[in-house]
DNA sequence: CGGGACATATGCCGGACCGATATATGCCGG
DNA sequence: CCGGCATATATCGGTCCGGCATATGTCCCG
């Protein structure tokens, strides 16, 4: 999955510019799930125009820089739904925190029990933004679908940090090394 | 989280050569939150040991090609707990099929269906492995934490899925374009 | 009323990383 | 005996992230 067919799946529900594209991936409702950059994005558009998928109308405004305004053709539609009948490529879940907890039992308690806490209230914002994200129900059936899912995971998630994180914070050492903190 | 880090970590625990790490990353019991490809571990490998966290010797084989057996030194190991004590970056999820989930109404019910059942029998595979690192029980405590947060997640993420799959199939268009298939 | 933080908006660049490929070797099955 | 597979190291092209530069206007605080 790369950023063109990201961007091509944003584009096919209405039009929009690349700063709002990258916002959708960071706060939108699907952002449990895709993420971009704008130093793949712009890149990604200019192509996708190069090759007639997209086109761009720039709007001024007034009280902020002028906006270039993206939206699908039909030959992106086609290509979008070629894209997705083509191979996937596999889920990604990449977990600094998990890689941190298995080395529990070297590092001073203090930070296992800091970077618990900051991971629990991480799990508690996300769960949220996607409870918010389904009781607003502006999306169709397929997007609730997804949304189901991802709060069915999020909730199991949140609750399993809750109530076993002090298992962890446990097993971490006792007494910080007093000189060797940094 | 970069790959240097995620060498040593696995280092820490026993010398390994960068086959086997890629190994690990891939079918370890850790596989399913860390990640790495061949084009960055040997580098990686390579530039700590220029840093001296890591020290090699090349073992000889009969049937096999010569190996480069990686060690961490003290150094590598302090450099090792700095890092998880340094900032620690963000938990990644990435799911080209949920993408691809939320366009279903677009999509053939045939394809929607393959993929489903795919996604299924993927998650299916992948939390049987995780029962079975942790029935083996050749971890230390913190490992199994980890390992029972997966179990825990996985087990909602394929149950969810195999009792609302269904639905997802539903909404997927009932005839497919005879003519515009591929 | 000046200045800094913040939001909108586009774009570039260095570096990290993935995936494919090359190279070498020996095993095993058809 | 030949192709495919497993072991093992290494490189290379291309994609992508994160930080930075740039431009402009608002809003709040001192």
């Amino acid at each position: 999955m790369n950023v063109r067919t990201l961007c091509l799946s944003i584009l096919y529900e209405g039009e929009a510019t690349g700063y709002e594209i990258r916002r959708l991936c960071v706060e939108g409702e699907c952002s449990y799930f895709v993420e971009a950059s704008f130093g793949s994005i712009y890149p990604a558009l200019a192509r996708l125009e190069d090759e007639g998928l997209v086109v761009s109308r720039t709007e001024q405004q007034s009280g902020k820089p002028a906006k270039k305004v993206y939206s699908i053709t039909d030959q992106g539609r086609t290509a979008f739904a070629e894209e997705l009948a083509g191979p996937l490529g596999e889920d990604v879940f990449r977990s600094p925190f998990l890689l941190f907890a298995r080395f529990a039992h070297i590092l001073p308690r203090d930070l296992v029990e800091a970077r618990a806490n900051e991971y629990l209230e991480k799990h508690i914002a996300d769960h949220r933004r996607l409870e918010e994200a389904f009781a607003e129900r502006g999306s169709n059936a397929a997007d609730t679908w997804v949304i189901n899912y991802g709060r069915a995971v999020m909730e199991v998630a949140e609750r399993h940090i809750r109530s076993h994180m002090h298992e962890l914070i446990t097993l971490a050492r006792a007494e910080p090394k007093k000189d060797a903190a940094e």
